[in-house]
RNA sequence: GGAGAGGUUCCCGAGUGGCCAAAGGGGGCAGACUGUAAAUCUGCUGGCUUAUGCCUUCGGAGGUUCGAAUCCUCCCCUCUCCA
């Protein structure tokens, strides 16, 4: 590990980051952490809910590497306590709590992934259950003692909910408590989250201060918008792009992003210099040759240069030449007379998921039976040998028929 | 304990006796165009072998009615205010 003056590390942390408090801390303790050879310890959380990582997490994980890079410690906080409560965090409803086997095998998930990323052998992975299922109520009412209701209402989320007469269970008080509490257990020089973190992450430094503690540095990184362009990338609503997904999908999902929101990734998501995303604003870039370009450095990223080109070219076959792709789907299946009507075959082969589906997407032009277009509801077709259906211009069913 | 608001199709949200398979928006899908699965525009968005037809759906169970998402009864759930 070569060295890095303190000033240098404080210029590469610093990049990406939306809110830092307090830079000066920070330079402080790069500065002792390079004077007496001990790594600063980092420390982010994780919430166990959604067991697949996508690109939204990289954002705050890469940061995370950053560090490590620069020879520090990260700690991986899986709130796997807290998950009983579940982040209310910029929800406008209570979350359901997770049961203990959720939470187990989502967290497995998250460790297993985030080491595609992370150098295990410089990652500590903690569960704060570890400390917090060893509370009694009574520590817990002093812990709850230290911070005021006013202060929690500070936070947007609670004070929009508060005012416009959403519910606020108590327990939900105690989620930035404990994650603050955490950061005092686990003596965190530094806390890093998403934006919408930012709260919880200050009460972290509250509670250290409170407990006689220096309080950690706080970082917070943008958060990713999802494949939308608009809400935040997310499983739950549908926009995300995981991270073990296979090749083809990130790269197909790349390819579909808007030019708007592809200068984002560009910014959060890779290491490309200003120069050339600066072309890309003005246009001397080609958009479409900017995204390939994309989503073929973050494919490559997950699967590799291989995998990355095969991507590429299938979207290439299918998309641009408009031509077959190699490895469609083929189905078998036994007919029962000598013809089949059109809607059931395209139900049988998953096209669609009702014939009524079928139909509509038959009279709307979207399907095709060996290359032509059909038009008719009442199609039937001869149930005999090899048959290409295709519904739009990405779905491929090869239907072989087998008496 | 008292008073009130509400639970509608994937999501949000309109609908207070037939014109409701249910407005509008979002999302999704398809078509046109293209620079790509961008943008834009258009259409579709319960199921049923092909229908001026039938069946399922408006928190749940009953009831009134020729006819109910809409009215009545009971129940379940969510929220607010007062105490």
């Amino acid at each position: 590990m070569k060295q890095v003056s303190p000033e240098e590390q404080l210029k590469i942390i610093r990049k990406r980051t939306v809110d830092l408090v307090d830079e000066r801390e920070l330079l402080e303790r790069l500065k002792e952490s390079s004077r007496t050879g001990k790594p600063l310890r980092i420390k982010a959380g994780f919430d166990p809910t959604a067991p697949d990582l996508h690109l939204g997490h990289t954002v705050l994980i890469d940061k995370l590497k950053e560090f490590q890079a620069l020879g520090h410690h990260v700690i991986l906080l899986i709130g796997d306590f807290t998950a009983m409560i579940g982040d209310p965090t910029g929800r406008l409803d209570t979350r359901p709590p997770l049961t203990r086997e959720e939470v187990e095998r989502n967290a497995r998930t998250y460790t297993e992934q985030v080491f595609k990323i992370l150098d295990p052998d410089r990652t500590e992975v903690v569960f704060n259950s570890q400390w917090m299922s060893q509370m009694n109520a009574q520590d817990l009412i002093q812990l709850a003692s230290r911070f005021t209701v006013a202060r929690m209402l500070e936070r947007d989320d609670f004070k929009k909910r508060y005012t416009q007469g959403h519910s606020i269970a108590i327990h939900e008080f105690l989620y930035p408590l404990i994650q603050g509490y955490d950061s005092c257990v686990l003596k965190a020089d530094v806390e890093l989250g998403g934006t919408d973190q930012l709260f919880n992450l200050l009460v972290g430094r509250a509670l250290q201060r409170e407990f006689g503690e220096r309080p950690q540095v706080v970082i917070t990184m943008p958060i990713l918008e999802g494949t939308d362009g608009v809400q935040k990338m997310s499983k739950s609503t549908g926009n995300y792009i995981g991270i073990t997904e296979p090749p083809e999908e990130i790269y197909g999902k790349l390819m579909s992003i808007s030019d708007e929101l592809m200068i984002r990734y560009y910014t959060l998501l890779t290491d490309v210099d200003d120069p050339y995303i600066e072309d890309m604003k003005t246009g001397r870039l080609h958009p479409r040759d900017a995204k390939k370009r994309l989503a073929f450095e973050i494919t490559r990223r997950f699967w590799g240069k291989r995998a990355a080109h095969r991507a590429e070219e299938r979207f290439e076959t299918v998309f641009v030449k408009k031509t077959l792709p190699e490895d469609i789907e083929e189905i078998t299946i036994e007919p029962r007379d000598d013809r089949i009507w059109l809607p059931r075959l395209m139900t049988m082969a998953g096209l669609s998921s009702s014939n009524s589906e079928a139909i509509r997407l038959i009279e709307q032009g979207g399907v095709r039976v060996d290359g032509n277009r059909v038009k008719e509801r009442t199609t039937e077709l001869p149930t005999t040998g090899v048959l290409l259906l295709q519904v739009g211009k990405r779905r491929f069913r090869r239907i072989v028929f087998k008496r």
